[in-house]
DNA sequence: CCCCCATTGTTTGTACACAAACGATTTTCG
DNA sequence: CGAAAATCGTTTGTGTACAAACAATGGGGG
């Protein structure tokens, strides 16, 4: 006869066959997005500048010119977040406004002066912080996490 | 000579060695992230319930009781984060909370037999989500992406 | 040509996420 | 023992994230 603790155990398992939180997909995700984040704050260079900021900048340097819904669909940000992340740009003298001419509907987007050397000053540090994200994982294990999370997004 | 568009696009990728916004795996967590996150609303099969109070309660169905910050630290959430979700889960009646006799700083979270049925009943749907996040790779590329998720995390 | 429909940008409301500062308690260590 | 340090829970402030509803404009199809 089985002690009293290991019958236990074994009808609680059959009860609840393991949902272990820490091995669920989403969980992790949000961990390792979590830790990008704390990675970004400390070496983007910037106190001010967020991930969401630092991707739009990108953005707007690749494109010149966008308007606001293009850019956030190009930098995976929804309409109303994206109102935020550019009423804190537009703050800080990063980038510019504009209304279309050809549409008055939107606005056109593109970096100021100070928006180019800013992100020219932190892209560096950019490549670092993916660099120290995946410290840890060999350069094997980087090209294939990288291409199965490119899968996955 | 080269057409001055051709000169200017050559200066501009010598002077921007290829960040690609689309290729840093902070864009892709995020993505994946979000990705998750509206697999999780729509499958989860209680509206009101986010990933957030999913995870809270499992924890705490694993757990039985604990104290709120112990309950944040297993589910990676801050004490901050954690006010939210515990009202949240409170005024939904799905949890109790007293205070600790042994510790009057601390508060003793259990779940309520409403917060058991609940998480009873979605349990399979969050199989079916974290499932469904993983779709699209098979069998061993999900295990050797989890492990490699796991390590970033 | 005009009406329907899509798109653009905005606002409001809810829910994470975390820093920072706080009062109350407990623990530790000199 | 008693003061310093650590822990617990709370509040405030800023910044994502998205649904939903909105006014204004643009594009087509009847």
């Amino acid at each position: 006869m089985k002690p009293a603790a290991i019958v236990a155990r074994e009808e609680a398992s059959a009860a609840k066959p393991a949902y272990v939180l820490e091995d669920q997909v989403g969980h992790l995700l949000r961990r390792a997005h979590q830790r990008h984040a704390a990675i970004f704050q400390e070496r983007i260079g910037d106190a001010q500048l967020t991930p969401l900021q630092f991707a739009a900048l990108v953005k707007l340097d690749d494109l010149g010119e966008v308007s606001q819904n293009e850019l956030g669909r190009r930098t995976a940000m929804d309409a109303a977040t994206m109102q935020g992340v550019i009423k804190r740009l537009l703050a800080r003298g990063l980038i510019d406004r504009k209304p279309d001419p050809e549409d008055r509907r939107r606005v056109v987007l593109s970096l100021t002066a100070d928006g180019r050397a800013l992100i020219a000053a932190v892209m560096p540090n950019g490549r670092a912080i993916t660099d120290e994200t995946l410290a840890g994982l060999s350069d094997v294990e980087r090209r294939s996490f990288l291409s199965l999370l490119k899968r996955l997004a």
